[in-house]
RNA sequence: GCUCGAGUGGUGGAAUUGGUAGACACGCAAGACUUAAAAUCUUGUGUCCAUUAGGACGUAUGGGUUCAAGUCCCAUCUCGAGUACCA
């Protein structure tokens, strides 16, 4: 009887259909465990081989959690907003609706295609999804959702307080009682401001303050724009500069957007990841992404250009005003000069003339100030001061700071301390100037000016290193280039910034290796020496990251060394024992030298100390920075969800009615002419609520927004009231296995553990991770089939001179052959490796004909030259010269014409796409010709053999292998029986059906246990010792393999299994009933039929799988493998409760062991009970 | 460059804690059945030497630890993935 494979699978799946088998219960005494498969994107290519092979893995694990009695959750459904629909939309002018629900459902496209629908291939291959949850990201039901997650994230703000998000409400109401002195929170608002102020601000100026709180915001960012796709896109999105998805160029343009604040959750996601059962490559990855580092930021000051010089500049200036503002300040000074008080006219007195031994200034001009005096020489200032300074004393602390700040020290004197005692006023003054150095003396004081006050901010992980820093880089595109230039170096600096401005960022990144940079002619100074550092620009430092500026330590880092020695910077040695002659020293090993404070200290405890110092010095503080960016949330796009947003002015507000936004209807899935996206499009009443304000917000979300929490909503999918039900989300809490690909390690695995996390902290949901344990199943390669034509060409060249030997008529021409010539791989191969002319493959008489005709064709000039054929080399007064050439190109061919690596021409060359193999001539691997046109398929003698490559499986390489073909041929059992013991699920692996066969026959040759040539034949009797060993045996191998996910490994044990009960001519009833129970997860059809056959009424997936018992594996004796120094020479089989000594005994006496001692005695013998002997001579 | 992972027959792969390397399957070869083909079945199949008996060599390469290494340690090479001037 004949395994009807077709048959049977059709059957079960209606059954398990109509029967509901595969239903998860929301309330169950069971054990819940959910298995989850990643999102699928339903594409019009529909399923290939590559796909079910995750969902196939997570079945069989689905499968097996039920036999061991888990309620287990395993559902399927759709990541249905994409880029390709609406790409085909813009093509095509359907609704992505249309094309999304073809795709998933099955039918035929626009150009009559038939698109097998991505829900009828998955049914085909017999999963046990339980299909009643099923969930569409583009489905509004769903996306209402979506939006209301967006909503709640508006309205939200991360406390760093209690580390966890909260609700925007709270921050406002603190905002009204005390003003935001208190708040601790991300974000990027950066002044204080207190209850008063709040209360006194416009809604809209509260709303701008707010959006800097918000978890999603809405701001003026740098967005990677892609013009081809008219649409931004996110960091994961891009590879190496390209799009991922089409590969179009990507540049940089800034535009306003919404973002998610995920950077609130840098460090939550990082020390997340420690509990996760992940696999270390995507934890690495995930931890390379968010990209923490820890170190200080150091605040360099920066010196002026006429200081930077180098010399300085040692005479005081005399014009100290703000330049900007000096014809004012001049006139108030004379007015005030003019009006002085009691005060100020006493001290004018004792200071004027010098009387003091310096010169003092009245009322003169320093920054945007007018003190009372100044003496410039020794940067010193005096005040006096009235009542109205008691009410004024916040202005005037601010304003001495700012004078401090330029160098001046500044000497504070109340009205009626001058008149009532001058002399002890003047003694200060005196004593104080005697502190103070003469700007004369030194070139390390500030020299007044407008120009100062800048200050160069770093970040550095090395703060130990700071002694070794002997110059600063900035970014070309630093703010503070344009600042400190000097007027020498402006014309370098301005053409370096232009350079670099003008290399793109494909170029930056792919040259490295390049040293380049210019000085600014400016100088900073060391914070802890005073030393004068010098301050270059140079593109190795990014703008984007930390500040723009390094503090450059080349000793200690490799850049920093390699852009010293090209600019012969001079490079301090800061390490003990270290030569730093060849090579920058990175290592966090060293012991510090020359550096202070920090002098023998090791690297760690160094950083501490210089941080500690830092800190108490007032120029720095300790920092943790992280690469981690806001995520970009708006898409220009149409097919996405629309965001639950309205706009009065520019001020977003939400949506209050909690009404699903639906996308609403446009004539064109285009950008509009002012650039708009597609959604402006859609006049206020196409939309199905009614804005409140001027109009919707006409971004949509982008693809990562609904697969991020898609694995809640398959718990509770058709809920209308609430995104998941609080008692269900508590009995399935999160995903127990998660299968997918590793390619979204920095996109939907690390955005849907933000949501989660969000999700978390509003208390909504019970856990912080949505996915325990993950495995990624490795890519299914194409296997590419190449076929290889060989373009020949005679090229002819001729050059006539006249008498003169001057030459007066040259040119060049080439014909081809009329036909191509393809060549059999393995022909190609004999040339490469005989080293010959891929031209001695074209026959003779080809070759002569080509030349004539090329002769023939150059009719006009041989007949102006009067020459014959092939005649003539350079030398001569005038010739031709003919030359025959081969290219050699391959194409792709459809891998369904092959047999093996033989091509099948005739029916090939039938498909329009490869039509261009009827007029070639092929070179067969016997070398051969044969021709669709000219010769008869009769005749062929030989075959053609292709190229094969492993390439990527897909449409335009013709090597897409669908599941349905092989489903159709050998039955869904076998496919995924196959697909599983292709080898681990986490390896990549070229895709070859050769191997099917074999797995197909173990499936046939299982049949052949229950049925003998008349029908079914299984029996009720005793079971021998054999038979149940071998099943036990099996058993306990199965259920091992599955709970260590090696997938692949039991179907090898099936088969040994069924090979040993066919040997066995097993027919017995009490082992095959658990032989089907324990094959079901990977052959559930098989599996169904032959158990409804042995008489049971139930489904399989209701059936217990069997324990295995020791007692049927344990065995009376042993086989030992008996080896001599480590080499095994024979075996001995011994009983298993043998003592060492007597096994030690045993093997010394046997006939063989004196064979192998060779006379000599042994040394010392290893035995192990159970496993083995190891005689050492 | 850095991080992670992997290198085992002609091929996919197995060997779970150091204990018989190559299970299972493909492919190939020979044979059986058949008019023939397909299907099915049987046998063989790491490499080399040897008629056999048997022996030598073998898990990318070179060292080491061990009675014993595909497995552990060190160095090197190759391939794959991620990342890329991240201070």
């Amino acid at each position: 009887m004949q395994y009807q494979f077709n048959e049977i699978e059709k059957n079960w799946q209606k059954y398990w259909e109509e029967n509901k088998t595969f239903r998860a219960e929301d309330n169950s005494v069971k054990p819940k465990y959910y298995v989850l498969d990643m999102f699928p994107y339903p594409s019009g290519a529909g399923l290939h081989v590559g796909h079910p092979l995750g969902y196939i893995a997570s079945d069989v694990f689905a499968r097996y959690k039920r036999l061991q009695g888990f309620n287990v959750l395993h559902p399927m459904g759709y990541d249905s907003f994409g880029l390709p629909a609406e790409q085909y939309a813009i093509q095509t002018g359907q609704h992505p609706a249309t094309t999304t629900k073809t795709n998933i459902e099955g039918g035929v496209d626009k150009e009559g295609n038939v698109i097998p629908g991505y829900r009828n291939q998955m049914d085909k291959i017999g999963f046990s999804f339980d299909w009643d949850r099923e969930v569409r990201t583009s489905d509004p039901k769903y996306y209402k959702w979506t939006q209301w997650i967006f909503k709640q994230i508006f309205n939200s703000w991360y406390n760093k307080a209690s580390d966890k998000a909260e609700k925007i409400d709270d921050l406002i109401a603190t905002f009204k009682a005390e003003g935001n002195r208190n708040v601790n929170a991300v974000t990027d608002y950066e002044d204080i401001f207190s209850a008063e102020d709040w209360n006194s601000w416009s809604e809209e100026e509260q709303r701008k303050v707010l959006m800097s709180y918000r978890l999603t915001f809405l701001s003026d960012t740098w967005v990677n724009w892609c013009p081809a796709l008219g649409t931004v896109l996110a960091n994961d999105e891009i590879k190496d500069g390209v799009s991922e998805r089409g590969g179009h160029p990507v540049e940089q343009k800034l535009m306003r957007q919404w973002s998610m604040r995920i950077t609130a959750y840098a460090e939550r996601l990082l020390s997340g990841l420690d509990g996760l059962d992940w696999t270390d490559s995507i934890k690495d990855i995930q931890r390379n992404w968010i990209g923490k580092s820890e170190g200080a930021s150091v605040t360099f000051k920066v010196l002026s250009p006429t200081l930077s010089k180098g010399e300085g500049d040692t005479s005081p200036k005399y014009l100290t005003g703000d330049p900007a503002i000096s014809h004012l300040l001049l006139e108030k000074a004379k007015e005030m000069r003019a009006n002085p008080t009691p005060a100020e006219s006493a001290l004018w007195q004792q200071l004027k003339g010098k009387k003091l031994d310096a010169k003092f200034r009245q009322q003169h001009p320093v920054d945007t100030f007018i003190p009372d005096f100044v003496c410039l020489d020794k940067m010193l200032i005096v005040e006096v001061d009235g009542d109205i300074h008691d009410i004024q004393q916040e202005q005037d602390q601010e304003r001495t700071h700012r004078l401090n700040e330029l160098g001046f020290e500044v000497l504070r004197f109340r009205n009626e301390e001058v008149l009532a005692d001058i002399d002890t006023v003047v003694n200060k003054i005196v004593a104080v100037l005697a502190q103070r150095s003469s700007i004369k003396d030194g070139d390390k004081v500030l020299p007044s000016g407008k120009d100062l006050g800048w200050e160069i901010e770093v970040f550095t992980t090395r703060p130990d290193t700071i002694f070794g820093v002997s110059f600063m880089v900035l970014a070309p595109e630093h703010e503070l280039v344009d600042k400190i230039t000097t007027t020498e170096q402006k014309e370098k600096i301005e053409a370096y910034k232009k350079a670099a401005s003008l290399k793109s960022e494909r170029d930056r990144m792919s040259d490295v290796k390049t040293i380049s940079g210019e000085f600014t002619g400016a100088y900073a100074l060391h914070p802890f020496t005073g030393d004068k550092v010098p301050v270059w620009i140079g593109d190795y430092v990014l703008a984007t990251y930390g500040t723009g500026a390094v503090m450059a330590v080349p000793c200690g880092d490799q850049r920093d060394w390699d852009f010293a020695k090209h600019f012969d910077i001079p490079i301090l040695n800061i390490f003990k024992d270290q030569d730093i002659s060849e090579a920058a020293y990175a290592e966090k090993d060293a012991i510090i030298a020359n550096s202070d404070f920090l002098n023998d200290l090791p690297a760690k405890k160094a950083i501490k100390a210089a941080i500690y110092e830092i800190e108490q010095r007032g120029f720095g503080k300790g920092k943790t920075q992280y690469k981690l960016r806001d995520a970009v949330f708006s898409r220009q796009r149409y097919w996405g969800e629309p965001f639950p947003v309205y706009y009065k002015g520019e001020i977003p507000y939400l949506l209050e009615s909690d009404e699903v936004v639906e996308l609403p209807p446009v004539d064109k899935y285009l950008p509009t002419e002012d650039g708009e996206p597609p959604l402006a499009r859609a006049n206020k009443e196409d939309w199905n609520v009614d804005c409140p304000g001027d109009r919707m917000e006409y971004n949509t979300m982008p693809g990562w927004a609904g697969s991020s929490w898609y694995f809640l909503r398959y718990m509770d999918p058709t809920n209308d009231n609430e995104f998941v039900a609080k008692d269900k989300v508590d009995y399935w809490k999160n995903v127990d296995l998660y299968i997918g690909g590793a390619e979204h390690a920095t996109g939907h695995l690390l955005y849907s553990r933000f949501w989660t996390k969000f999700l978390y902290d509003l208390g909504y949901i019970p856990f912080e991770e949505p996915f325990q344990k993950m495995i990624n199943q490795g890519m299914i390669q194409g296997n590419s089939a190449l076929i290889y034509k060989l373009f020949v060409k005679c090229n002819v060249t001729y050059s006539k001179f006249d008498e003169n030997n001057i030459g007066c008529d040259t040119g060049f021409g080439s014909l081809s052959t009329k036909q191509d010539f393809f060549i059999s791989v393995n022909k190609l191969k004999e040339i490469k490796e005989s080293k010959a002319n891929l031209l001695d493959l074209i026959p003779l008489d080809v070759k002569e004909e080509l030349k004539e005709r090329t002769w023939n064709n150059a009719s006009h000039q041989k007949n102006n030259f009067g020459l014959k054929k092939n005649i003539g080399s350079p030398l001569d007064l005038s010739y031709f010269n003919f030359e025959l050439s081969g290219d050699l190109v391959s194409g792709n061919i459809d891998i369904k014409y092959l047999n093996g690596d033989k091509l099948n021409i005739e029916d090939a060359a039938k498909n329009s796409l490869f039509h261009y193999l009827n007029l070639g001539i092929f070179i067969m691997d016997d070398g051969s010709l044969f021709s669709l046109r000219d010769s008869s398929p009769a005749n062929k003698t030989g075959n053609f053999i292709v190229g094969r490559e492993i390439d990527k499986m897909s449409k335009s390489k013709y090597n897409v292998q669908t599941p349905d073909e092989l489903v159709a041929k050998y039955g869904a059992d076998t496919l995924r029986c196959y697909e599983m013991f292709l080898g681990p699920l986490e390896q990549h692996k070229p895709w070859d059906t050769q191997g099917i066969t074999g797995v197909h026959g173990f499936l046939k040759k299982l049949w052949r246990l229950f049925h003998d040539d008349n029908g079914f034949n299984v029996f009720d009797e005793e079971p021998t010792k054999e038979e149940l060993k071998s099943l036990h045996k099996t058993i306990k191998k199965i259920k091992e393999d599955i709970e260590r996910f090696s997938f692949n490994t039991p179907v090898s044990a099936f088969m040994i299994c069924v090979n040993e009960l066919t040997a066995l001519k097993c027919n017995k009833r009490a082992i095959l009933s658990d032989l089907c129970i324990i094959l079901s997860p990977y052959a559930p059809h098989i599996a169904e039929e032959l158990w409804k056959k042995l008489g049971n009424t139930e489904s399989i997936s209701n059936a217990v799988f069997p324990k295995h018992n020791e007692e049927y594996l344990t065995e009376s004796n042993h086989k030992y493998p008996v080896s001599f120094n480590g080499k095994m020479r024979f075996m001995l089989e011994l009983p298993v409760e043998m003592g060492k000594e007597d096994i030690e005994k045993e093997v010394l006496a046997n006939e063989q062991t004196a064979k192998y001692l060779d006379g000599k005695s042994p040394k010392k013998v290893i035995v192990v009970p159970k496993k083995i002997v190891n005689v050492v001579v």
